[in-house]
DNA sequence: CTGAAAGCGCTTACAG
DNA sequence: CTGAAAGCGCTTACAG
């Protein structure tokens, strides 16, 4: 038996070399490959098997073209040095989730890092405008994100990891920073704190917005009243905890716990006490944000929150999805912002009662 | 003065609402907006000037399947479990580095994340099929992998990070593990230790390989002889780190040291030995591998390595563009692999010096 | 310096 | 069930 080696690829570049591989029309492989119920089974399988013989997969430039649609859903990450620092696996935690729901209809997800030299505005618009995605995901929005009336006004869907104050009514999921702040408060409380402060951050993120205001309800509602020196204004890292550590040794009538918005503040923060011979847990009350791996290790052992990455990621999908209109029917039922619980995870950072002042 | 706002937007759906609206041709429009030079410069203002007031960029799609070129480089992140915990902000670091030389000619980063419960060969087979990036790069690498074929015979312009005994000819960048394994056996040969343990991954990740061998030659160098018995095989992870713990306690004749082989390692390994009562830098010496913000908390300090990470983007960016034609020229100088170096950071974890035994 | 036209690789009405 | 043809939005020889 003679093999012909070279024959096998003849310059497999597009769907017209299948065709004529195949002896019929680019039209019927086309229609073959894209599963459309008009094509004869036998045809089908002929178009299959060479297709998977050869490895052609269609060009997704043309199919774009002719489409108008791009399949291809991006996510957008700012690779800036703070976000880098924070981040951490955040959004690689999320991208399963996501990928779990796109992957049903065929829809792949990229991300798209924002230099940290450019802006996320004028990084976003040129991303839109070239059409490379149908959709997006954003998130970090800030209380005023222009990014927001960006995608409004071009009619692009989307869905933000995060509330704002832009752009009036468009879909969002976001953490219950609320409910972890009044949880917090009503746990450090009950627990005899009075002098409770909060390490939020220093930007203008907005969830360091929604979490002061939540914090100082529920002080409110304790009625203890709300103490401005006591929100510490630091960046979201393990640096700014260390810093969060630093003012508040520095402030007189020192508060006897503190509430951090974020978890890796914990390391920093640990480190500032120890240096100042403060033991967490005994001489200061401290409940962490998020559950996260690298905070584990932390003795004692730190009171936070837990969620599930891959089931915000695919709640994620799904909203956006119900915003698209080729698949709103299918997710109608997620078409609404919402806020996503986190779950107390209590430990030993907080575990000691206060000694109520004679 | 009476305003039309709707005639300011009349559908700019494309380069021929533009052209239309200028009263030129669309092949003008276009000359102009690529910067090509045989355009009166008095066109050019006028047609940058409409595109910006109509937010015109081309389509992505009708440019590519034109040039036969999308002007999008792929990085290939693996989101399995593993790689989600591992790899923490490696890649976003990288990506600064590798956007910086990508944006001088227009090229833009997306980062493709190959779902956990599908087979990287077979995504990446898909992304290159389709064409919807130019060039890859790929990381992780195993000591065989299939992707290194596939793109080499496909003939896709990539760049590995890490290296594998597939492929053939292809171009890397790896890190010095060699480097890192020869300084850690020496450094702490140098401090009177014989009984060096190393922790080594367990999957089949090329690194694994390449650093179990230096480290023994390194040893060999030191008449020194090899006992498979130090070498730990856990996951790259902060729960690898504390089985590695684990696994050192029952050695009989326990080492008095121990190389990690990955950063994060340290802290689940210092929890073990905490545990077990072993102070490391003073029961047992220690040696990480890169230096990370999260590990910086250790106490004693950790000696590790110190890398760049956006140095090495660029440095993986024009290794890359070295091997795409039309940009070769200009990176005629990159057009090798190479092993990229680490910078020793000595700290506490391995300071102390062993007593000779009698 | 500009315009008219071809064509990149697809999908999809439309005819048969 | 299949084929022939149009056309998605661009860029680029080619003519003038």
């Amino acid at each position: 038996m003679i093999r012909i080696p070279h024959e096998r690829s003849p310059q497999m570049k597009g769907i017209r070399q299948l065709a004529e591989h195949l002896d019929i029309s680019i039209g019927t492989v086309s229609r073959a490959l894209n599963g459309k119920a008009d094509v004869n089974e036998e045809t089908r399988k002929r178009v299959l098997a060479a297709a998977e013989e050869f490895g052609y997969v269609a060009n997704q430039s043309g199919r774009s073209l002719r489409q108008g649609t791009t399949n291809v859903i991006g996510l957008m990450i700012e690779s800036s040095k703070e976000t880098v620092e924070n981040s951490d696996n955040f959004f690689l935690g999320v991208t399963d989730g996501l990928q779990s729901v796109f992957s049903r209809h065929n829809l792949d997800l990229v991300m798209l890092p924002c230099p940290s030299d450019e802006d996320p505005y004028e990084y976003l618009k040129r991303m839109v405008a070239r059409r490379v995605v149908d959709a997006m995901i954003i998130s970090a929005t800030q209380r005023i994100d222009k990014r927001i009336d960006l995608l409004v006004k071009a009619k692009i869907p989307f869905v933000a990891l995060g509330r704002s104050s832009s752009g009036g009514n468009f879909t969002w999921i976001d953490l219950d920073f609320e409910g972890v702040a009044t949880c917090a408060v009503d746990r450090l409380v009950s627990k005899g704190h009075r002098r409770i402060a909060i390490a939020a951050p220093s930007s203008e993120i907005n969830l360091g917005y929604v979490f002061v205001d939540a914090y100082r309800k529920a002080l409110e509602k304790h009625g203890i009243v709300y103490d401005p020196e006591l929100v510490i204004r630091v960046k979201s890292s393990e640096q700014g905890g260390y810093r969060a550590g630093d003012e508040l040794l520095q402030i007189k009538d020192r508060p006897t716990a503190i509430i951090l918005i974020y978890e890796l503040m914990a390391i920093g923060l640990y480190r500032r006490l120890v240096e100042a011979g403060i033991v967490p847990g005994r001489d200061l009350a401290v409940i962490g944000f998020r559950e996260e791996p690298r905070a584990r290790f932390l003795q004692p052992t730190l009171t936070c929150f837990r969620i599930s990455l891959p089931d915000l990621g695919a709640a994620l999908a799904e909203t956006l999805l119900a915003g698209m209109p080729v698949y709103s029917e299918i997710y109608h039922d997620n078409a609404h912002s919402r806020i996503w619980p986190l779950k107390l995870v209590p430990a030993e950072s907080d575990a000691f009662l206060m000694q109520p002042e004679a």
